[in-house]
DNA sequence: CAGTGGTCTAGACCACGAT
DNA sequence: TCGTGGTCTAGACCACTGG
């Protein structure tokens, strides 16, 4: 005999496997499911935090709960733009700009960046949405002084492009750490989680020349929405 | 005013962050945290999934939850073996062969190793600690005809030296896949996980020459216990 | 406005781990 | 055997979304 909260899950992760329910599409209303199983919210939302732990559905605030689209193939070595790669892969990308501010920058940042205790660092906050739905929430830190006048420009596009076309920056290799970790209060909010959901985090570091550091960043993906790829030879 | 699971939660990352306290160090248990926060299980729990989401503590099976040791920091394209990765780390590193079978296999295992129709798979299973914890669960497909004796060897070591030294096996190149995802029944029981708890998920195909694949990986990670990374040149 | 999920109360029984 | 976490019952109020 099945616990109830595998039961609950069990059929649903068939009706989406079997594709009856489409992707996108909403699931019956926790109370909904409720009745049908005769069970409690409690263990309702415990077999949907599970389908939502594999990846299988996501939520938006409050809305209800969503089967997820595939996953986005992402090869973080390959330097592809968000934009290119949503494109390649048949999906409609979006930027927004959340916010651009000239501060100290957290200290993981400032290290990474190697500047001197009395520079500040722009900070560029980003949602980006694939058909319309919120995917990644990064911070993005860059050395003030190598980027003069950054701030008046286009921030909503390819940052790599931009950086090549009016800074002369080539990126000759990068640092990338990824792990599991959680989201909290705006991050949480934009991307439509509640606190404390589990997210993919990686933290990059961009290099142009062998250790002159010109970008740091932190980016924290819906996890359902994203698959890393690594070759390596 | 906070909800109250975020007040546990803040509180409890604050002794962690502050080393009060340490790594592998049992948490008080939820009945003491329903007391001394005058609230419910319901919620200490919940403040303890966030907290687990976020990689800072994890459970052992009905024994309690403990403080997190510092992540493996894992390169999947070094090839540096286990025991190698984990010694460099200053951690005590253990393999367990769970099981080792002639099986037709997973379609995914099929696929990746292009194996005839007829043809059956090596499977082994092993689980790998890192200081007494169990972090890692693995399933490994290898293709029988390619390594003929290989259940007779010592499969609790490095299989990449195993297959270098008794089959002439040169990797060449590798395609690693990772994604966010859930471990269910014997892989949660194995790591000490409840069933649909998040994983850090790592398919891997290795190849000696540019098409011929030899062995397929399905790696479940702890979450909290590893931090991939990943340079690019 | 009604309906949704987010949070919470105040308990209960069970399986399993440590001793 | 006792304490632990795992699961569950049967509700409640709130904040927010959408029509």
């Amino acid at each position: 005999m099945l616990p109830a909260n595998i039961e609950i899950r069990d059929y649903l992760a068939g009706l989406i496997k079997q594709s009856r329910l489409k992707q996108n599409e909403r699931l019956p209303s926790e109370r909904e499911l409720v009745e049908q199983f005769k069970s409690t919210r409690i263990t309702v939302r415990d077999a949907l935090s599970k389908l939502e732990s594999e990846g299988l559905i996501y939520r938006s605030n409050r809305r209800g709960w969503f089967v997820s689209p595939p996953r986005l193939e992402y090869d973080p070595s390959s330097r592809v733009n968000f934009y290119l790669l949503a494109e390649q892969q048949q999906r409609t990308p979006a930027t927004e700009l959340i916010s651009q501010k000239r501060i100290k920058g957290p200290q993981t940042a400032r290290t990474a960046l190697a500047v001197a205790a009395d520079e500040k660092l722009i900070e560029l906050v980003r949602l980006r949405s694939l058909d319309g739905r919120p995917v990644l929430y990064e911070f993005i830190y860059l050395q003030e002084s190598r980027f003069p006048e950054l701030m008046k420009k286009d921030l909503e596009g390819s940052l790599t492009t931009l950086m090549q076309r009016d800074y002369n920056v080539e990126i000759t290799h990068e640092d990338n750490r990824i792990c599991v970790s959680a989201v909290y209060d705006q991050v949480a909010d934009a991307l439509s989680h509640i606190n404390g959901a589990p997210c993919l985090e990686i933290r990059r570091i961009r290099y142009e020349g062998e250790r002159k550091a010109v970008e740091f960043d932190i980016e924290h993906w819906v996890h359902s929405a994203i698959e890393l790829r690594i070759p390596s030879h």
